[in-house]
DNA sequence: TAGATTGTTAATCGATTAACAATC
DNA sequence: TAGATTGTTAATCGATTAACAATC
């Protein structure tokens, strides 16, 4: 299969969910006006996007609605579900746990660590905290493929190396530091403070009207 | 002043967070290389980045860490703090509430709102929560200029709207949902399906080895 | 047939990378 | 002077936009 850009991989979620969309509103047919319009992206670049993976459309007439989702699910891996081990039962830790979003995106959250006694064995939405000593033989045991990090950035390194050791394959990192992790580890950096910074920015450069992102 | 292309500005935090480590560390002279090395990017790349807002540099050298600090600080409009108002008091909100990483970057949230009446009145780190129909009448007397949504998507919109006759000059929604803002709103998404789909594809794939953001 | 809309090509635009003269 | 490192130019790379022939 070719290799998608990366600004295009960011993009096909927001399809994902205009289709959903779509498709509970009983819709058959979209056009990539119509996509895009939902999507907030230029039909061109709707069509440009979906041919990376495939045609799906028929000239003067749009897209199958359910065929275009089945391949973007396809595309985007949410056949197979998702499985992942949270570091770091803080708030946002939890918050995420609790993410609506994520169930249509095939998550599932299989264990929780953190490093405070006082946390371990509480109950989260089902789940036990477990202590952070546990993880490698946990992680190794479930053969977990995804590890979330809400730790405080002083700490996140340390988990980072525990949980490429128990055989994760890719870390999701929403401690603000800039991880180190061997090449053959996938690594996505969900950075707030990115975002603030940048919208301050604009703000006090006094130009509106950007769509940032 | 110069116009600052997009990826740049996301870099920008990188390098922020780089020097004030570097300052906590008592260093005063800091190179593009290594600059590059702490943020992650490439020296070229930090060296043109740096430029885009003026020369700091001295050839042979490097960088003084202090001078570039304040400068970033500058660019970043982070010498003028941000105050915000955040609407929806779910996990999300809460876990942003108490975010460690805004502090350094200036964000205050000065008020609270939600629609469930069980969550009014109570208090969330010395924040009171009030309920949505007050929220036209406080952000207009405060003269907040972020409005934060953390609210279920099918709600933002409305919030938005909202927030943006109350005055509001920037959004950062963290709904999953595309808003559709006035061109003189600057609207930032914080999409976390984006990044878990990202994943997602990477991992079924099967190419590692990326760095994804 | 006439109108609509795709898939694709070519043109434009913008960002990254490489190289190096100027400077310390 | 020799070595280091910036700022900047030019070369490369990649993404977006525009246009349109092919198709329904």
């Amino acid at each position: 299969m070719l290799e998608i850009p990366k600004p295009t991989l960011g993009r096909l979620p927001l399809y994902y969910r205009a289709l959903v969309t779509a498709a509970d509103a009983g819709l058959e047919i979209i056009s990539s006006a119509e996509l895009g319009e939902s999507a907030g992206v230029d039909s061109a670049q709707v069509r440009k996007d979906i041919t990376y993976f495939g045609q799906f459309g028929r000239p003067g007439i749009g897209y199958n609605v359910p065929n275009l989702l089945l391949a973007l699910e396809q595309i985007l891996g949410l056949s197979n579900p998702n499985e992942a081990v949270l570091v770091g039962a803080g708030r946002l830790g939890m918050a995420i746990c609790n993410y609506p979003g994520f169930t249509r995106f095939g998550l599932k959250i299989v264990a929780i660590f953190d490093i405070d006694p006082q946390k371990q064995g509480q109950q989260v939405d089902g789940l036990e905290i477990f202590p952070l000593w546990r993880l490698e033989r946990i992680v190794k045991k479930l053969g977990t493929q995804i590890g979330i990090i809400t730790t405080p950035a002083s700490s996140a390194q340390g988990v980072a190396k525990m949980l490429i050791a128990s055989g994760v394959q890719a870390i999701w990192n929403f401690a603000p530091v800039n991880l180190k992790v061997p090449p053959d580890v996938i690594l996505r950096n969900e950075d707030l403070a990115v975002g603030l910074a940048t919208l301050s920015h604009y703000l006090s450069s006094g130009h509106g009207s950007q769509k940032l992102k």
